[in-house]
DNA sequence: GTCTATACTTCGATAGAC
DNA sequence: GTCTATCGAAGTATAGAC
């Protein structure tokens, strides 16, 4: 029993999510994507049957792992304040397994779900899921103040997702001289969001 | 002296706007935009001279506004708290006459900047900067606690831009039953964020 | 499962008359 | 400034041999 070895459709999500990414859905050039996970374009169309299949997968295998991660968080039993903490830190952690997890995200949301099944969009509904029902039970049981829990899920994942994002961008800002651009480290900003989420919720006003 | 009747190139890059938003770059179809205007693509390219040219010129024209409403604030003489509400609401206030800010700005930011020159780039810098000195000053006087402007800059004007970007999949998400997807009026989230970096920028920990 | 070759379509851009 | 017609390039997708 060596191996099933399906190395090539893991391949191609990884060279598809660089192009997605980099590009958007109509943007993105399927040869592109074949050749930089070095298969052909007609491996390409036989394990996903169309760009818009791969597409689907792609984003289905992207928000399902962030989904599970911020699942895992709501499940334990930490302190509601420490679950907020883990989400944030979480989600800048998820950039190393899933480099292109907020560009790909951002222009989602600026495509407003087009291209997409009902199953995918199931998919991406469990990320706000996970994080407003962990804000929810933290007010039930009295740690925050009363929040809509879909706004609390927006002020400290935005923030996050747009800074990672930015890196390209930022860079460019830089090329030109055009900002006091120090490093601006993630860990600094994870913490400037961990206080601002703590300091948002907190009961005592 | 009837009038110069410089119809057409507002009418392409409100067309512009509407496709670039909703495609981003590289799915938008020149021609779609040209029919939308009620021209003809030969006279889009005539104004424009290129989907890159017709590109820019929305961006700076976009991004100079924005910029604009923020540098007013900037330079108003109301002390530094009100300001920020008054950021966080003329963001919002932004999308009555600029439909499609968040969702350009969303994929502008996952584009990281490509297909830009010099000059937009430096356009699209105006808005972090006029945000982030405005905060600066804050942290100057007093009023502030000693955060990151630029960090600042992200935690206010994050959510709103995805919270405006968001509507269109928020209504993917509800056509299937997948929130409790009451209206969620812009003002509430406004007010949300308001409070949010009240309690973020407060001096008195 | 993997490859080469190619069919078919659409796109960005322009020529040239008015 | 405005239009019609069209070119050449590039794109997604597939047929069919191995």
């Amino acid at each position: 029993m060596p191996r099933p070895a399906r190395v090539s459709p893991d391949r191609i999500l990884a060279a598809a999510a660089v192009e997605f990414a980099a590009r958007g859905f109509g943007g993105a050039r399927v040869d592109r994507i074949a050749r930089r996970a070095r298969v052909n374009k007609a491996m390409l169309y036989y394990h996903f049957k169309s760009k818009q299949g791969l597409y689907r997968a792609l984003l289905r295998r992207t928000f399902s792992l962030a989904a599970a991660r911020f699942q895992a968080i709501a499940a334990s039993d930490a302190p509601p304040a420490e679950k907020v903490d883990r989400v944030i830190a979480g989600l800048a952690a998820l950039i190393h397994d899933q480099e292109f997890f907020p560009a790909i995200m951002m222009r989602e949301v600026a495509e407003g779900g087009a291209h997409l099944d009902r199953e995918t969009l199931l998919t991406l509904a469990a990320v706000p899921r996970a994080v407003g029902g962990l804000v929810q039970q933290g007010i039930a049981e009295g740690a925050f103040r009363d929040v809509n829990p879909l706004f609390a899920y927006l002020s400290m994942l935005a923030p996050i997702v747009f800074y990672l994002a930015a890196g390209p961008i930022r860079k460019e800002f830089g090329a030109l001289h055009l900002e006091h651009l120090e490093p601006l480290p993630v860990d600094d900003f994870v913490q400037h969001m961990q206080e601002t989420m703590r300091r948002a919720l907190a009961r005592t006003s």
